[in-house]
RNA sequence: CGCGGGGUGGAGCAGCCUGGUAGCUCGUUGGGCUCAUAACCCAAAGGUCGAAGGUUCAAAUCCUUCCCCCGCAACCA
């Protein structure tokens, strides 16, 4: 645990090209909580997050654009940053890597190496993926194709300067050895650990010609190159700290005290950044925390699934707080988790509204009813037992929720809160103060339940907040406890055996509306084509507009175009799987005057027996491929989206190589 | 033999490393209560722990084989 009074947390600087999606709120929302919660207990915390504008990707899609790239990120940067207000985000500030100061900053660092002979120019020659913007080796290119995306490289030579990363491999592994907190969870330790223990650290290329992208830090010493994307990107975190407070404060904060990382960009801080600010002679962050990834319905988040989550739509239907509280309390930090809709349903109703809510209403209705409205003093004990084991839990909450917060374990605390409203609940009923109401001689045991209850309250107030920090301030609002959840708050405000009575309450609305769990599992999966629209005015449809389907292609083709695909039906001769492929049969055919051999990818619908001697139909004059190493002498039609659903076949008798128009 | 994850009451998961009464949340059923957002409290039902072998006094847990599911990778020409 690093215990230095400061506390300084980073974010990953998201790429500006990205749609801000459930995984970019997820990390951010996280850094928030240990933000805000550090805040409360009084530590000097500085919270950062930002933007990363450079790189091919911004350049392409500007030039797409038609506008300047600046005003690309220009137009690009309030979608994150509308975001992050939106959903409570505390961040005390917001860098942009196009920022001058940063790209001076950069430069410098720059220089500092480069003076220091740790980066120096060479020849790299390799395979180069434009796409991925990175050159792979000659082991890591599968036929050509980029091992990531699956676009093909190109051999690429060209000068380039590479910062001396390899020299730095064992103090490395010694740094990592030797600092337990460097890098989490332990799962992640052991990976990067394994990698530097089983490969030679290579140099690292830190440049771009400008021939190719011109889009980046211009290197001081070379102004023919631009810095390469992580360089520029890594430095963020030390360079906001130069420029972005009144005053320089490297000192004050640096090192970092806790890097959020998603586990994808483990080894880049791990390892770039860690050698990096070694050659700098800086100190190493004392934690790089990799946490896991979402999924959606089960299935990876993707854009090509369109399951991608905006997190904005889930703050319309459920607000920011229940969002960031499902966030991180439906999965141990660290771990994957999965999204659903019915999943946020349930913790929001369960957690949330029949929870802390009811709680809250339930009390705050006691207190109207049975004590004119003002939270009572202690009386005389009503229910011991309760009330010891409500007292024991209280008095622990405040260490139990640090030693969670240190460990990044925000379920943990959220289900031990949870705990505390579960036994506030078990007291209330067994108390029953609606029976102690009754007559004067219970009243002193009325007014300890009302209080005992009433502090916890508080008390939960404050250890939520920094997970949900509109619904805790309206908490104690309700309960009519003035807390500034702004400023550090003294531990005497909450402590359980700190006095509280007397108070008025301000009942409100409630906290979290329960949720109508809506009919789960059945995805609305027709748009009935005919009257889906939810229009009006069926008399003016203007004619001409008669618009194809939308899946349809948006420009009409001649005849004359169409007549260059040759159709023809075939005979199916034979037909077999293709060994290790999913979906893959081979074909052998029949058109009349040859036989052609078609790889299809049909072989999840249809097993090979049973389409022998079927006639189907063919595009004949399909240029070959190859697929997995064999050869397609055209493609057979079928029907169906990404998803075969069935093959074109013929109605009538025809003879193989009939032409089909 | 491509890489990886997983199969535990209706659903989602923990337990498995370090064998020894199978646990949690939600749901279901019955009861209670009436302060509360049809909420809350109590209780119950419900599992041959994917299958088969093996090791052991004892296996969800260790070993072997097999089956199935899900990612990723390779291909839907």
């Amino acid at each position: 645990m690093d215990t230095r009074t400061t506390f300084y947390v980073t974010t990953p600087i998201y790429y500006v090209n990205d749609v801000p999606h459930i995984g970019h709120a997820y990390t951010t929302v996280a850094a928030d909580v240990l933000a805000r919660y550090w805040r409360l207990r009084g530590r000097d915390v500085w919270f950062l997050t930002g933007l990363d504008e450079h790189g091919q990707k911004v350049q392409q899609a500007a030039a797409k654009a038609g506008v300047d790239p600046q005003l690309h990120c220009d137009n690009l940067a309030p979608r994150f940053q509308a975001l992050w207000t939106r959903l409570e985000i505390s961040n005390d500030a917001f860098i942009r890597t196009t920022e001058p100061q940063h790209k001076t900053v950069v430069q410098r660092y720059l220089q500092v190496l480069f003076d220091n002979n740790l980066i120096y120019k060479d020849t790299y020659t390799g395979w180069y993926c434009t796409f991925d913007e990175r050159f792979w080796t000659e082991k890591d290119v599968e036929q050509g194709l980029c091992p990531d995306c699956r676009r093909p490289v190109e051999r690429l030579s060209e000068h380039n300067y590479f910062f001396r990363m390899g020299q730095y491999q064992d103090q490395l592994i010694h740094y990592i050895n030797q600092h337990e907190e460097f890098i989490r969870p332990d799962s992640r330790r052991n990976e990067v650990l394994g990698f530097l223990n089983t490969q030679k650290l290579g140099d690292l290329s830190i440049s771009r010609p400008k021939s190719r992208l011109s889009w980046g830090v211009e290197l001081p010493f070379d102004k023919d190159y631009v810095a390469y994307v992580w360089f520029d990107a890594l430095v963020n975190y030390l360079s906001a700290l130069e420029y972005k407070l009144p005053a320089p404060s490297v000192q004050r904060y640096w090192p970092a005290s806790l890097h959020l990382v998603g586990k994808d960009i483990l080894t880049t801080h791990a390892v770039y950044w860690s050698t990096m600010l070694m050659a700098l002679d800086l100190p190493l962050p004392h934690t790089i925390f990799a946490h896991g990834w979402w999924t959606v319905d089960g299935e990876k988040m993707s854009k090509s699934r369109g399951n991608v989550v905006d997190p904005n739509t889930v703050i319309d239907e459920f607000g920011a707080d229940a969002f960031r509280y499902f966030l991180l309390r439906e999965v141990p930090f660290g771990q994957d988790g999965d999204f659903s809709k019915a999943a946020m349903v349930s913790t929001s109703n369960s957690d949330l509204a029949n929870g802390l809510g009811n709680l809250l209403s339930r009390t705050l209705t006691m207190v109207e009813r049975f004590s004119g409205g003002t939270i009572p003093q202690v009386g005389a004990p009503a229910l011991e037992a309760l009330e010891e084991r409500i007292a024991t839990m209280a008095r622990a909450l405040p260490t139990e929720m640090t030693r969670g917060v240190e460990s990044l374990a925000f379920r943990d605390n959220l289900l031990r809160l949870r705990e505390l409203v579960a036994l506030c609940d078990e007291y209330i009923d067994k108390s029953a103060p609606w029976n102690l109401a009754r007559q004067a001689v219970d009243h002193p045991r009325l007014q300890t339940v009302l209080n005992t209850v009433a502090r916890a309250l508080r008390l939960l107030s404050v250890f939520y907040y920094p997970f949900m920090p509109k619904i805790a301030q309206r908490v104690v609002q309700q309960l009519g406890i003035p807390v500034d959840f702004s400023r550090p708050v003294p531990e005497s405000t909450y402590a359980w055996d700190a006095p509280l009575g007397n108070v008025k309450i301000n009942k409100g609305p409630a906290l979290f509306p329960r949720i109508e769990p809506t009919r789960q599992g059945v995805k609305p999966v027709s748009e009935s084509p005919a009257s889906s629209q939810p229009g009006t005015a069926p008399a003016a449809m203007p004619v001409a507009s008669t618009s194809p389907p939308p899946s349809a292609a948006p420009t009409h083709i001649t005849i004359d175009e169409f007549a260059k695909i040759q159709l023809k039906t075939a005979k199916v001769l034979s037909a077999e799987r293709v060994p290790k492929s999913e979906k893959l049969l081979k074909l052998h055919v029949s058109i009349g005057t040859e036989e052609r051999q078609i790889v299809a990818g049909i072989g999840k619908k249809y097993e090979p027996d049973t389409l022998v001697g079927k006639t189907i139909v063919i595009v004949a004059n399909l240029k070959p491929a190859k697929l997995m190493g064999i050869e397609s002498q055209g493609m057979v039609l079928a029907a169906g989206d990404s998803e075969v659903r069935g093959l074109v076949t013929i109605l009538e008798e025809v003879e193989p190589g009939t032409k089909v128009k």
